[in-house]
DNA sequence: GATGAATGAGACTTCATTCAT
DNA sequence: CATGAATGAAGTCTCATTCAT
């Protein structure tokens, strides 16, 4: 897609990139998008000049840090997609093996699976969507790029599920993506409660089966 | 509790007052906590000064909005709590009348209406919260009171809900808190989808029920 | 033209509108167009915030000054016009009486006059120009409408000028500016040489004569 | 008078030097001195470590642009006076053979046609002028020394034009600058119009012979 | 009391200059 | 020597808050 604009980057810019990237990512969540270019140089240990150097807007180092984000996701996601419909994956074969604890118990764990990892890596990810589309940068190449490899994988896992009997036959992606955007809200402020976030997780994926 | 000591307010400074508490609820819930004062006062039609006036701090006026919005939650909630309680309130007797729209069908439908309702009240609360808690703001007096008491009536009618065995017993007070603002955000995305919402919801309570 | 929508300005706004004005020509004029603003407000006695109230950009108070400067410039060529074209302006008759030293001496004074005024009141006007036009401004409506009565005034008196036999008829519109902007800048440098500059108006006051 | 004591400078450091200054003066004069330094060094087809190595300053820079161009000029000049004051120079007898392209007629062409040199080679120069006399510059030396070479050689020239009657007398070396920087300004704005161009000429130089 | 002009700290961004590679 | 990444002072502009009208 994009393949000769750009050079190998020296050894230091690279490094300094990443750790912009770092402390962006690091800053961001914390203490929310407001918090100033120049704090976030100073957490990555280089000036605001280097910060403007490698992404030209505060708003372009928001979406660097979201891409990344996303395609994390995208990778463990397609990992996910992809097991689950090899012949094979998932256990493929009719005898119940299963054991998992809770997690599907009929097929769909995999589906499961990855709206864990959607979940979890998705922590503060809430505002930084709410910026970047109040900036009107819905569509900026990278992130649609990966946001739809996402929203492709996960749509043939809920399929999947569906047909496997996991899941609801109700629940199409508009749905899933709000319980998805919820399901974070709701644990991200339980960071520390391992309980009540399985506690959270098991009620969201209970209701998505079919009743 | 603090009803009468402020002195009564003149007219036409209470009508400023209960305008200026209309237009930010508006404008923070659509634009942004970040729009500018000047803003919210252009949006109730008075000067910067009058704002400043009678809310001495941005964060002053952002703390009353949410403090309407609680008590009327707390309001309403309160009924829920009252009724579910009240010999005969939610059809007392065992002869299951139902009826209840749907909404359960077996008890607890007062705990899931008051679900609802925090959930429908509290569109756009979540960067209210935020914002807040970045100011270090958490125990404000006022917020305090009103969480307490909603925080309270859900308590009761988790409790009664759980009673009468349509609630799981594992979820407490933190798991509630967290699908409760979870599913705000879920639904927040929804505001013009009202069947995808309601699939939400009933995701949502079918997850709550026990299994 | 434009007839309500500004409204009256409070009386120390407006003295602040003037002192910013004046102060940002006398700058501007002095240490060039990239002086800070911060120094503008300064010289003028406000803080910045004041400054970018009344103009909301640095280039908004250029143009705004310059605006100020051709609208003078206009208001003199008018008159200048006007007069000479009046029956009985410029001495109407033929009998020659002249006498004017040098500055005409067969008609053409007011062109003359209209040259020198033009001259006079353009000092520094030359670098403004310039960064307007490099920044893409150049039909900014106040700054046309100015411009564009000047350039009227200046045809007819010239035509007037041509028709007495006191300009040479090869000049145009085109070599009339070039020449005007050119005697501004020789003269700008001979602000303390008197004599200087009057020669200077004498030798293209005498190379506009036809010869 | 500094030729060489400056070590010889190796083969490609030359090459770059020479680039640079072609570039600098390309691309100050088109997009104005404010053009960052790396603008000119990408110009060059260099770094702009490189750039500030053989400029300490990016105001060395403009001097070195000026120097070359001051030198161009005192050369053409240089010539030019040597010719007139040569016996047999500029047709010394009386015989006027004219033929001088219509320049003067009466003696002084060589002046006339240093006028033409001085003007046609400080386009853009201008600016540069006003930015190293803002800087304090004035008097730097190399500066100053082509500078002061141009005005002897435009003093002579002018001086041999008033004994040959083809220029009046009133006007001194402060006039002449005058009309130079002037001429320069008005003949600018006119790169495309050469007909424009002529007739500013020959208002100037008609306006400089005797009257 | 209401108004909106004034204020100035602070945000984002640029760019001349330095220095590691 | 060349390169271009790093630096940080400085510039333009915003906005919460104060205060004269």
């Amino acid at each position: 897609m994009n393949g000769a604009q750009e050079r190998p980057l020296r050894a230091d810019a690279a490094r300094n990139r990443a750790r912009l990237l770092a402390a962006a990512t690091e800053v961001f969540t914390t203490r929310g998008i407001a918090t100033p270019t120049e704090e976030i140089a100073r957490a990555a240990g280089v000036g605001v000049g280097t910060l403007f150097r490698h992404f030209p807007t505060k708003e372009a180092l928001l979406e660097a840090v979201m891409v990344r984000r996303l395609e994390e996701i995208a990778t463990a996601t397609a990992r996910l997609a992809d097991n689950a419909e090899r012949p094979g994956g998932e256990h493929a074969d009719g005898e119940r093996t299963d054991g998992d604890g809770g997690e599907d118990g009929s097929g769909g764990g995999a589906f499961f699976a990855a709206f864990r990892v959607v979940v979890e890596r998705s922590a503060g990810k809430d505002e930084f969507t709410r910026a970047l589309a109040a900036a009107g940068v819905d569509a900026h190449a990278a992130l649609h790029a990966s946001g739809t490899a996402i929203r492709e994988h996960l749509a043939r896992l809920l399929a999947a599920a569906q047909r496997a009997g996991a899941v609801r036959r109700e629940v199409g992606m508009v749905e899933l993506f709000a319980l998805l955007v919820g399901t974070t809200t709701a644990v991200e402020r339980l960071q520390d409660d391992p309980a009540a976030r399985e506690l959270v997780f098991t009620v969201v994926f209970d209701g998505l089966r079919p009743h």
